[in-house]
RNA sequence: GCGCCCGUAGCUCAGCUGGAUAGAGCGCUUGCCUCCGGAGCAAGAGGCCACAGGUUCGAAUCCUGUCGGGCGCGCCA
């Protein structure tokens, strides 16, 4: 399907570059003013008027009365800086929604990213717990971003590193062993205790130390104790993640990267540089205030203990070396805020070596309304905790309004609605913030929600099953769309591209996510304004059907970015 | 102590590649279901955009400092 570019103001373009030759198309820039009565679209005089040293607001009178513009254009007036067009109304609104239906799923996309390989590295959760909402940010982060560059073209692949290795996994392993048959919602409990025991108890401590040792060395029957322990872990954990929407293409496992010979090439460069040396315990040490690294703090980076055995950052870097073997042009990773000197470690080491360094993204902590969460003081929400009492309220709601349904096709709309609030209360806050996290207030499913966005899909979708036939994709010549709601609800719609581009290159779907408020919010005075089933006149009803289809459209391929489901019905 | 991130309405957040009168939601006050779905709409009250300087014709947005919060800083992952 072809790409097509919703510009409707491009045809606004070429009388202006008329009038002043000087200038080219990239000077000019279209904007809405910050009330409607002001014009219909205003052109913003600031960079115009710097190439052609005159000042804004002289160079938009002289604009007013110099540019020709043709049937579109019902008056142009200057307003301080501004250029103030009112507009036909209808021939413009007619291109939005013609540009909007004729690119149907693809609308919004440029498609700019096909024949760019990704590789997207996110959630990557210790295999010890179920998740809370602060872990699951990154899966919710790290899902939206692979959605929103495949929805580009981009050519994704997602992987999860699952961390089955390391002396905490070797203690949880013994521990296993003394339970039996030990289950997922136990699994917790048995890792916080196997620490406050490891504490204690010098013996167990050393048993996980050894345990490990044999683990690195490739002991099978080791391998398999600890493959059985994170196993049931990252099931339980998938389990989940999935309930969420995330999906996941690779599995790397920590275990696989003890040994790479690619490592030791890697140290022989450091060494060319004198970046290395072993310590006085004997560990394989990194200093990199060898090869960039300014401050005392963090400069120094552990590789090898002194038994020889591997740090967790070691097995990072031929994993990230593996990574890079797939040959990916992009290569991201979504860390929380509390990896960003590890992740600023690692990328100078890298590069010492002539490695390329990924490209992270990072976020910062969930907090609750009475500071931070605590796993072991029982401060958390558990993702599946609040998808659960989520979808039972939304299952009491969609009970009483879809009475016709069957019980099973209620329950899968309450489970929409339950990951609409959860993926969309986290999503349209900028990952870099602290986000307040209060159950209660997205548990409400009024306002600035998830399920406000769906709703307004819900309403548009009732009014298309009302209607017998189709609405055709091919707005008439006629099209009479005059007044402010609609209006604004077009304009709104053609902004969406630029709200997608924006996201791609700053790597985030918050964007995207406000957008959506937006729309929603414009379509929902439109709604109450705008009779569309009884409208006046039968033309009136289907240029109205066509806003509502388009207005649909956008959201549909803007939640679809963010991984929510708009259900028909609610 | 040092470094990175953040500070916008009572609360939770938008807006930040500098531009018109700083926007939503929650909560509070008022209207609106004989009208397409009230998980909604319309209106009101509520702001020294943390504070102090600077750059600029113009700063919530850029720079510096102070204060407040989050995170990190050599055998955890």
């Amino acid at each position: 399907m072809r790409n097509i570019p919703v510009n409707p103001f491009e045809s606004l373009v070429a009388p202006i570059l008329a009038a002043f030759p000087e200038l080219d198309a990239d000077d000019l820039s279209f904007g809405t003013p910050p009330k409607l009565d002001m014009g219909d679209v205003a052109i913003p005089m600031f960079l115009a008027a710097k190439k052609l040293k005159s000042p804004p607001p002289k160079l938009a009178a002289e604009a007013a009365q110099k540019v020709e513009f043709g049937s579109e254009v019902t008056e142009a007036k200057p307003m301080g800086p501004y250029l103030n067009l009112r507009l036909n109304r209808g021939a413009i609104g007619r291109k939005i929604v013609a540009g909007v239906l004729e690119a149907g799923e693809r609308f919004g996309s440029s498609g700019s990213g096909k024949g760019t390989k990704v590789v997207l590295e996110h959630t990557s959760i210790n295999p010890n717990a179920s998740p809370h909402v602060g872990r699951a940010r990154n899966a919710m982060i790290g899902d939206s971003l692979a959605r929103l560059f495949r929805f580009e073209d981009y050519d994704v692949e997602v992987h999860y590193y699952v961390n089955d290795m390391g002396r905490q996994i070797g203690l949880l392993v013994l521990i296993a062993d003394e339970l039996q048959n030990l289950t997922f919602d136990q699994i917790l409990d048995a890792y916080v205790a196997a620490n406050e025991r490891a504490k204690e108890d010098e013996a167990f401590a050393q048993a996980g130390y050894e345990l490990l040792a044999k683990m690195e060395q490739g002991d099978p029957e080791t391998q398999k104790r600890f493959t059985a322990v994170t196993d049931l872990c990252l099931k339980g954990q998938l389990e989940v993640l999935t309930r969420l929407g995330g999906t996941y293409d690779v599995f790397d496992h920590e275990s696989k990267y003890v040994k790479d010979a690619r490592l030791d090439a890697l140290v022989e460069k450091l060494k060319e540089k004198d970046a290395v040396f072993i310590d006085d315990d004997k560990r394989l040490v990194v200093d990199l205030s060898k090869i960039g690294h300014e401050l005392e703090e963090g400069r120094y980076f552990v590789l090898l203990r002194g038994n020889g055995s591997s740090m967790y950052g070691f097995r990072d870097l031929a994993y990230t070396l593996d990574k890079q073997a797939l040959g990916a042009d992009i290569n991201m990773m979504v860390l929380g805020e509390d990896h960003k000197l590890y992740a600023q470690q690692l990328g100078l080491i890298l590069a010492a070596a002539g490695h390329p360094v990924p490209e992270p993204i990072y976020y910062s902590y969930i907090l609750l309304k009475d500071g931070k969460m605590s796993t072991r003081q029982g401060k958390v929400v558990l993702l599946s905790d609040f998808l659960d009492e989520a979808a039972t309220l939304a299952q009491e709601r969609v009970a009483e309004q879809c009475t016709d349904l069957s019980k099973e096709e209620q329950q899968v709309i309450a489970e929409q609605v339950a990951v609409a609030a959860i993926r969309f209360s986290i999503l349209r806050v900028t990952p870099n913030k602290n986000v307040i996290f209060d159950m209660e207030e997205n548990m409400k499913f009024v306002g600035d929600t998830g399920p406000y966005i769906q709703y307004s899909c819900a309403r548009i979708n009732s009014m298309m099953r009302k209607i017998a036939g189709e609405v055709s994709d091919v707005p008439a010549e006629k099209f009479n769309t005059t007044s402010d709601a609609e209006w604004a609800l077009l304009t709104k719609i053609a902004e969406f591209p630029n709200v997608v581009s924006g996201g791609l290159k700053q790597r985030t779907c918050a964007p995207i996510a406000n957008y959506t408020l937006e729309l929603s919010r414009l379509f929902s005075s439109f709604y109450n304004e705008c009779p569309v089933l009884k409208a006046k006149t039968e033309s009136l009803m289907m240029a109205r059907l066509q806003i509502c289809k388009a207005t649909l459209q956008t959201l549909t391929n803007a939640l679809d970015i963010l991984g929510i489901e708009a259900p028909e019905r609610m």
